[in-house]
DNA sequence: TTTTCTTGATTGACGAGTCAATAAAAAACA
DNA sequence: TGTTTTTTATTGACTCGTCAATCAAGAAAA
């Protein structure tokens, strides 16, 4: 059966059920005979490839920090306006591909990796970095100085919005999360009308 | 060595000691022995008290949302006015009872815990619920139909400080979190001037 | 025949939950 | 009062299952 060149096939399959047994099961509790038997393998081959559960979940988590971030690039490629930066970057954030049950219960559990594992927190803090600066950068024309407070704002907004989805109740849609957001960030861009 | 009218000492301290476990391992990954014997006692008793794991996590969980829910009752006992009211909230959300390393550890973790855990989804519901509930009636007078929906923006602000405090880099400050709360908040006060 | 894939079987560790047995207080009793 | 019995508290030792990680061996390309 072996056919040449099935390492990046293998992990890509071995990360995309990572993904899914995590959403799943709502924990990092998965046994990595689940994660193969979903991705079609053995278990000892997911060993073979990526050595050990930990750097599993790990490159899963790389893969769903990459989507992310290719969805917000691609969306802020298509904004003309500072306020349209700013929409980009919040739309991205509950896209059907990022705001999807089993994504939103892996980056929950990401979390709580993060509290072991140097690495995702690493990896975790590169994504909160860059989304302030991005969101940063877009504020700047619209609200001035205040334009990190307001980034801290919008970013605390989408994680607790997270959250929320985690517990699944009444599923926010993806359009009032974005609307909950931007109401919030025109309210700062019409502001300096009262001091 | 036997005393009468253990029962209660012995549950105190093993939720206590859950609590302490969770926030130091970051996870709900640790053994009831490791808990039994922070608290002084065998894991042997421990199952005799609680019965289970998941049993001693649900009643550390109980008792951390009785905390919080105690404090801010408190809080609003000596509010005098809506803004107040608002304030008495938010503070008691960053006290320095609340806002503990290990009590933000076991409260992201008891996200996860209700993925699982149709009872801890149930006591987390309670508790997003009642949040908004006791927010949007302190709003009503300050921002009328706005209550709500500044209501939920306040507690998906609450809920994503949490998640970055979680994350343990430069500790926000307890005023930090509470400032960035309210300078929303008299936003949305103050507004009405431009529409 | 060398390299790349692949797995079944195994190992070794760990941990939840059970149980029988001990110890001490309290209650019942003589 | 002194003695027995019952109740409450407590644990060490054990069972049973699970799971991460390893390895030797097989199968198919190159």
């Amino acid at each position: 059966m072996p056919k040449l060149g099935m390492e990046p096939i293998r992990r890509a399959a071995l990360v995309k059920a990572a993904i899914a047994e995590i959403g799943e099961t709502g924990t990092l509790d998965v046994t990595v005979s689940q994660i193969a038997k979903r991705a079609g393998m053995s278990s000892a081959l997911a060993h073979h490839y990526f050595g050990g559960k930990e750097q599993i979940f790990l490159a899963a988590m790389r893969h769903t920090l990459a989507v992310y971030s290719a969805e917000v690039r691609g969306a802020l490629g298509m904004a003309t306006s500072p306020l349209a930066r700013v929409e980009a970057v919040v739309k991205s954030s509950f896209s059907h591909m990022n705001f999807r049950q089993d994504v939103v219960a892996a980056w929950l559990n990401f979390y709580v990796l993060a509290q072991t594992s140097e690495e995702a927190k690493r990896l975790l803090n590169v994504y909160q970095l860059r989304l302030r600066r991005t969101l940063g950068h877009a504020l700047r024309p619209l609200v001035g100085d205040r334009a990190p407070a307001v980034a801290a704002r919008i970013a605390a907004l989408i994680d607790g919005i997270y959250l929320e989805q985690s517990l699944g109740y009444q599923p926010a849609s993806s359009e009032g999360a974005f609307d909950l957001i931007m109401d919030y960030v025109a309210l700062e861009v019409d502001r300096g009308c009262s001091a």
